[in-house]
RNA sequence: GGCGGCAUGGCCAAGUGGUAAGGCAGAGGAUUGCAAAUCCUUUACCCCCAGUUCGAAUCUGGGUGCCGCCUCCA
């Protein structure tokens, strides 16, 4: 395999080819847990597992580690609104997006570090870079000279003697009388009064915010890892900070491959908390979005563009999953007898599968050969459900059940599963069956009777109930729920 | 101001030199008492201008518009 991805590093699409052949390791940003997640944070993750299930499915072995920021000013600030603490925040919402995360089929990560249990690491760190004169203490805080690290702005693109007299519009503080340069950051921050703290060589305090993820990626996978993963809106100054904290401590490159991608945007703008613009990943699927539609929403498009989001653009993504979804039921079904070799005509569905998201993870192109995949297989789904006879006899052809298979296992790569059981698990009772074929008699006569008003009023009365009534060619009318 | 990105049919969105994937919506047809659902068919010269080329949505230059980052953020 060929994998092909665009590193903000050298801001081109290289080859991928990890470290050690046949391995990759894998660290992503992941999320402060002060509040719940919302479509971003969906868009980022599916994003990531997409690139996770791939490699699995192209033979790697991926190790991949996820962290959790629980020491964080917005957590303090939210824990302090509430009357709770730091910790029962974390949580609470650690809890909620492990939930959100497995609702959207994402796998979870192999480990997920949380900076209150990497104190040590993160210590550690921070003395290694003060011996090495990268970083200085000033009243308790401790920060990092960005002066003293070459190559500081490599992945942003920024430079630093061009950036000094661009510091205009900052704000005078004390904090910024603190630091040698408007850039550097703080490693180490001395605690005030009533936040909670931990013991360090210069005093009670609390890391900064960009320190643990340099002190997790090298305590988990090394000091040099494959591919380093975060939305777009990271890259300044997070994994700037990142890199040079990492590589001023170790002397070698921190990640291979920088990956990042865009913003979910609604009405042309960034979704985000401040502008008050987001939806929480569940209150949409609460609202009666599924999760595969989300999943199918956000791989339409390429993972590093923007992605407007609309009510518009979801319901056309949850009438296309549908049509998806009936295929991948059918060819669940069709899973008996052994399946012969692949055709070459299914060959060719797979390899095209494979060049596109060989290609940077183009999962727009990928989804594509999905649909067509499933196309007759959704007919045919179509056809069974209305009890066409000739359907179940074509849905024995072994290219047809080939087809599925191969279906089912690309939707899986992109993590798209059958949502079958979903519906049938709705709590309505309804009228029974019964009930229903009465009323389909009653309508019979009335139609004979060409009693169209009366004909329709049972229909619309049983539509209102959850039923659909199906007239077939004949007289026949069958019904479906839901 | 600095850095980066994007502009493709009604909407979303692939395509990076050879005459425009896919999804949604729409239209026509089949079917129907009418519908719904389903099936079949169908709809674009790619922001503007100039250039390179036998040939460009695709490369170069200029312009216009939009977005992100530069403070916390997936």
């Amino acid at each position: 395999m060929t994998l092909r991805l665009t590193n903000t590093l050298t801001r081109r699409i290289e080859l991928f080819e990890p470290l050690v052949p046949g391995q990759v390791s894998i660290y992503c940003c992941g999320v402060t847990v002060y509040d719940l997640c919302h479509l971003g944070h969906a868009r980022s993750y599916i994003a990531w597992d997409v690139l996770r299930r791939y490699l699995i499915w192209s033979g790697y072995q991926v190790t991949f580690v996820q962290n959790y920021t629980d020491i964080d000013d917005k957590i303090l600030g939210r824990a302090a609104e509430e009357g709770s603490s730091m910790q029962a925040v974390s949580e609470r919402n650690i809890e909620a997006f492990v939930a959100d995360m497995a609702r959207l089929n994402i796998l979870p990560p192999d480990r997920m570090p949380r900076a209150t249990q990497s104190l040590d690491a993160i210590r550690s760190l921070i003395t290694e870079l003060e011996a090495k004169g990268a970083a200085y203490s000033a009243d308790g805080d401790v920060y990092f000279a960005v002066m003293k690290h070459a190559g500081y702005g490599k992945l942003s693109g920024r430079d630093l003697a061009e950036q000094q007299d661009n510091a205009a519009g900052r704000v005078a503080s004390a904090e910024e009388d603190r630091k040698q340069h408007p850039f550097d950051f703080a490693l180490w921050k001395g605690s005030k009064p009533g936040e909670p703290s931990w013991e360090s060589p210069w005093g009670p305090g609390r890391p900064g915010w960009h320190i643990e993820c340099s002190a997790m990626v090298r305590e988990e996978l090394g000091d040099t890892i494959d591919i380093h993963l975060g939305g777009a809106d990271l890259i300044f100054p997070h994994h700037e900070n990142e890199i040079a904290q990492s590589e001023a401590a170790s002397g070698h490159e921190l990640a291979r491959y920088w990956l990042h991608n865009g913003m979910v945007n609604v009405g042309g703008q960034k979704m985000s908390k401040s502008l008050g613009n987001f939806t929480t990943i569940r209150a949409l699927l609460d609202s009666g979005i599924t999760p595969m539609t989300l999943r199918l929403f956000t791989l339409q498009a390429h993972y590093r563009k923007p992605l407007d989001f609309s009510s518009e653009a979801l319901e056309a993504a949850a009438t296309g999953w549908k049509g998806l979804n009936a295929a991948l039921g059918l060819a669940s079904t069709l899973t008996l007898g052994a399946a012969p070799a692949c055709p070459p005509a299914l060959a060719a569905s797979r390899q095209r599968f494979a060049a596109a998201m060989d290609d940077d993870l183009n999962t727009a192109a990928a989804l594509a050969v999905l649909f067509e995949l499933a196309k007759p297989l959704r007919a045919l789904a179509n056809r069974l459900e209305r009890g066409d006879s000739s359907a179940a006899e074509e849905a024995q052809a072994p290219e047809l059940v080939d087809q599925g298979q191969l279906l089912l296992e690309l939707a899986g790569v992109l993590g798209l599963q059958s949502e079958t059981e979903a519906k049938t698990t709705t709590t309505s009772p309804g009228p029974s069956d019964a009930e229903i074929q009465a009323q389909i008699e009653q309508r019979q006569a009335a139609k004979a009777a060409k009693d169209f008003p009366a004909a329709d009023g049972i229909r619309d009365g049983l539509r209102a109930q959850g039923i659909e009534l199906i007239d077939r060619p004949g007289g026949i009318t069958e019904w479906l729920r839901g």
